[in-house]
DNA sequence: TCTGGGGTCCTAGGACCC
DNA sequence: TCTGGGGTCCTAGGACCC
């Protein structure tokens, strides 16, 4: 048996839909099979941009990103579709499920992505056989393509699924690190994007080669703690755990839109922000979570964007509270120009049960000063159970003030995350 | 007719505390 | 007279990714 990995090495697979959106929509409609096929948001109105293209879209030079009447322009017979998230989603847990069949260390990191640890997997066979074997599937099952990065590490794994599109399979291992990584740019790394690629020329780094050689007090002073990191990856280092559970852990919840023209008349502008409200509330309750924390996104006509947040007393999930705390935050950040999108996010999310179960700690609470609130509260859940806490606990937020009965709780107990993590890096 | 919408992570300055 | 030093929290913005 040939030893390709060092034995105490990691294999890490990556896994890459090609073209994720529109190789969808052509499994489900084969006769999209073979042409031009772009998906975009906002067809009907101008500011639809190409989400996904197929590969023959691509022969015409549309790409991601492209505003649509450009892309048509460049290819007149481009046939695009609405996106339809339910297929994707669909698709794409046929495609996780398929990949945990290997190993239940299966990191998903997108719709369309994901890492895998198989350093235990070999009753499967070889790591080419496994990747091999996944291929085969995904595309026999779910009539989808796939490329796959086999490698020491999610780095590397993810420069090796980037090389052979579509239905590529390609290993990077350590050795080959000089001949393959080095010659490319440093833009074409991941996590270096056109910022970090402009300044790193400015201290004479054009390649990941050079990167890999730069001086690390130059790149710590340039880019922080991040040109250690990708000084780190260019030499191949990168000790990053797949992590099954990363998924569950979410951060923030948002929802913003472009509006069809620019607005500047208020009320306009209010509906706009209350169906927003409307869109984050129920994502929420739908991930069991409250935000002890709002964001609103302003991006004026000449796309100048700002956003602006304020923590909350108390954590809040219902589309009202959103809304008028939204509107606040609006209202304080507002200059009066044409505005051109608008955004609502939830931030700081912790988790129902959680919440919930902190407020009965405060049951416990010895604090004199703290004890009529917290009687209140369990009085009132007594009698009408859990609902009327919920709405006990956020009904009160008032977005002019950070103040009120719930602070002293809320600070000390609620805004501990639920989500923190026992692994370090 | 320019340039969507969903996220994550990092930085930096000011407030505040000891 | 002349002005600490560390730490945390909050907020705004930027870079990056899919």
């Amino acid at each position: 048996m040939k030893e390709m990995y060092p034995k105490n090495g990691r294999v890490i697979l990556h896994v890459d839909m090609n073209s994720f959106y529109a190789s969808v929509e052509m499994a489900y409609d084969p006769s999209l099979k073979g042409k031009p096929l772009a998906i975009a948001g906002n067809v009907e109105e101008r500011r639809g941009i190409i989400v996904t293209c197929s590969y023959e879209a691509r022969k015409f030079g549309v790409k991601t990103t492209m505003p649509l009447w450009e892309a048509k322009k460049l290819c007149p017979q481009l046939i695009v579709r609405k996106p339809n998230f339910e297929r994707y989603r669909a698709a794409s847990m046929g495609m996780f499920e398929i990949l945990r069949q290997y190993t239940t260390l299966v990191e998903p990191v997108s719709i369309d992505e994901g890492y895998m640890d198989i350093t235990e997997s070999f009753e499967f066979g070889s790591p080419i056989e496994i990747a091999e074997s996944i291929q085969k599937r995904v595309l026999e099952q779910l009539d989808l393509p796939c490329s796959i990065g086999i490698a020491p590490n999610k780095f590397l794994a993810k420069m090796a699924s980037d090389m052979k599109k579509p239905m590529g399979i390609t290993v990077l291992r350590k050795r080959d690190i000089p001949k393959v990584l080095w010659p490319l740019n440093t833009n074409d790394m991941h996590g270096v994007g056109k910022k970090t690629a402009e300044k790193l020329t400015t201290i004479g780094i054009q390649t990941i080669g050079d990167l890999a050689k730069g001086n690390e007090i130059q790149l710590k002073t340039l880019l922080g703690i991040n040109g250690i990191r990708i000084k780190e990856r260019a030499n191949g280092i990168d000790s990053r755990p797949v992590d099954p559970e990363s998924i569950e852990e979410f951060k923030s919840i948002g929802n913003s839109t472009t509006l069809p023209r620019d607005v500047s008349n208020q009320q306009e502008l209010f509906q706009v922000l209350d169906s927003l409200a409307e869109t984050v509330s129920v994502r929420l309750k739908r991930k069991n979570v409250l935000a002890s924390a709002l964001a609103i996104t302003i991006r004026y006509k000449d796309r100048k964007t700002i956003t602006r947040s304020k923590k909350l007393s108390n954590p809040i999930l219902h589309k009202e509270d959103i809304a008028a705390f939204a509107k606040q935050l609006f209202l304080k950040s507002w200059n009066g120009d044409a505005i051109r999108l608008l955004g609502i996010t939830g931030n700081d999310l912790v988790d129902h049960e959680h919440a919930y179960k902190q407020l009965d700690l405060f049951s416990y609470e010895k604090d004199a000063k703290k004890e009529p609130l917290l009687k209140t509260l369990s009085n009132l859940r007594d009698k009408y159970g859990k609902n009327i806490i919920e709405k006990a606990g956020t009904h009160k937020v008032d977005p002019s003030h950070n103040v009120g009965t719930g602070t002293s709780f809320n600070k000390d107990f609620l805004r501990s995350s639920p989500n923190k993590k026992n692994e370090e890096d």
